[in-house]
DNA sequence: ACATCAAGGGAAAACGTTTCCCGGCGGGCT
DNA sequence: AGCCCGCCGGGAAACGTTTTCCCTTGATGT
């Protein structure tokens, strides 16, 4: 039975025998209870101290029906955006004495309920980072790992605090930026096909249509790479357009070093805009125009979310769209006028 | 007594009644035993099945004194060393059915001792991840997290598996490379004082003096920021060596900005190396020669390290060197003979 | 037919806590 | 002086498993 006491830990017990009380009194006083006389009080912390006890948190545990862990799913633990999530939602976490366990899916989506529900089993709660799986399943899931926070995902089948970046938005304030520079003719360099973040980008840039009905937009095949970006320049060059939106900031990158090679600069031939706002925007030659989202507050308020819920046993949660803020910098300009 | 049963949760006890056996029969059951016949197991799984039953994983660990969870603790989780050893460590203790629990330090020393001894009482083991704590403190702390794994440190007090990368070779590795490119003087622009792999360097370009006697190597006070290599690039342009060492790349990538500002081309008039190989290393222009430390491989070294201890209850696991993998790219070389 | 044996499954202990329940005791009030 | 109330602390139950021990049952061999 029971786990190889290699050098048999103390227990509540000696702790006990030791100050000549019952473990009852050794529990109470290690929680600060003050019905527990204080001579007695002082006589057991005493004896807790001289054989260094500290509770058994997985005995705590079972007995309180608390963890003290939270868990998140992540996709892809590489990608940036979830490696700041999984930051500020840790140091957040911790501020309140909690601790994050993490799963990593790596893009399976057959694995994320499993992953997830697990996690739950074993944690107070689940924050699921922008789930693969379809809305079906996700509606399926959510009820069963209740204390859960949903990013960049919502649900309707049960009250789910949801915080999502309005991707939207961001390209559709970069299309309108590029518009009051004077630029006419746009293209955006798309992003995966699949990806979720891409087809919100496309759903805004058609409301930017709805707004600007003048101005003509064309959609070009890119990617989410460097490379992706790179091989696009012949295309982005031919393409008749002076102001481009490109996925996000690696493709764009990518873009400006094959603009670079043939000789069409930026922002003097070309404007460009980035997404994403990563640490080396701002020092591309020229900074790229970019929007940012603001990720590691993303994860403190997951975590405030989640602590309203585990706190009071359901709070009342709508879902935070978060626009992403315009960084404005060298990459977007007005265009020659011929 | 034990947390609030919200929705009463389904127990052992509920299949075993379903199943008309006692919960020991269950356990079996589910844990593989074999002597259980082979009528009333299929009984106890369809129950199961019917139930959705999965076993609490806390009283399980409570029970096995096991938790099958790892924890790892970091300086600083936004240091994307880190984070990508914590991503190796996290793919590759999942295939071993672990999960890994997330302890940052935010680099307050203090908490370092607190946060490990914490997060060792929750799991079957810890890995430190370059801890800033002085070797006493470490050699006292070591041995009460037996199940240890080391990164970029080591200690005497036990036996302790420890992964570290040979930052001084690297450094050594790439000056010797501008040597046979055939530069004659040197630079290298430091790391932080405080570093303890910028020490690394210096000491691994003690050696290298040692070796190339006539080389002539200064050292110029630099960083590891962007703009501390920014800001060095009229020293470096004024010191007179053709061939500059920078701390790592995210200084280089300044330097190289600042310099290209200045009118002085890479690597016409002067060679520069990196350190790190972060991804847009290769996508500078000129692409950026650096050293590569191989930190996926690492976390997975790391957890292959802590399995090797978990199961056989002591290995004898030595200190591991990792020596930077030299990336050659076109930041560097042979300097114009004039 | 009886004794020995193997195998399978139930009862209970163990893991390490927290908390409920109750008994004992002291003090205050009548 | 007696009674009641309230406080303090011990015993025991509970959390949800795993595993040891032992008993029962059925089979086999002589």
């Amino acid at each position: 039975m029971a786990g190889r006491a290699t050098t048999r830990r103390v227990g509540i017990a000696d702790v006990a025998s030791m100050a000549g009380v019952s473990h009852a009194t050794v529990s109470r006083v290690m929680n600060g209870n003050t019905t527990v006389d204080a001579v007695i009080a002082e006589r057991v912390r005493a004896a807790a101290k001289e054989l260094k006890y500290k509770p058994n948190p997985v005995g705590r545990s079972l007995a309180l029906g608390k963890t003290d862990t939270i868990g998140i799913v992540v996709p892809d633990l590489s990608n940036p955006t979830f490696q700041a999530i999984l930051r500020g939602l840790s140091i957040a976490a911790a501020r309140d004495g909690y601790r994050v366990l993490i799963a990593d899916s790596s893009e399976v989506r057959s694995e994320e309920a499993i992953l997830a529900s697990e996690a739950r089993r074993r944690c107070d709660g689940v924050v699921l980072c922008a789930p693969r799986m379809s809305d079906a399943e996700l509606e399926e899931l959510a009820p069963t790992l209740h204390p859960l926070v949903l990013i960049n995902r919502t649900t309707d089948s049960v009250p789910t605090p949801s915080l999502v970046v309005d991707y939207g938005k961001g390209i559709q304030e970069l299309a309108a930026h590029l518009v009051e520079l004077g630029h006419r003719k746009l293209a955006y360099l798309t992003g995966p096909d699949r990806s979720a973040s891409n087809v919100q980008r496309l759903r805004g840039l058609e409301n930017f249509k709805l707004d600007y009905p003048d101005i003509d937009l064309q959609y070009l095949p890119g990617g989410n790479t460097y490379d992706a970006g790179f091989e696009s320049s012949d295309v982005v060059a031919a393409c008749g357009a002076t102001g481009i939106l490109v996925f996000n900031d690696v493709a764009a990158m990518g873009l400006l070093s094959g603009l670079n090679e043939r000789g069409i600069r930026v922002p003097e031939d070309l404007s460009l805009t980035g997404f994403d706002d990563m640490p080396f925007a701002r020092y591309t030659m020229p900074p790229l125009t970019t929007a940012a989202v603001p990720i590691s507050d993303l994860g403190d308020l997951a975590w405030r979310r989640m602590r309203d819920q585990i706190q009071s046993n359901d709070a009342a949660t709508p879902t935070n769209y978060f626009p992403p803020r315009i960084e404005l910098r060298g990459s977007t300009a007005p265009p020659v006028t011929r």
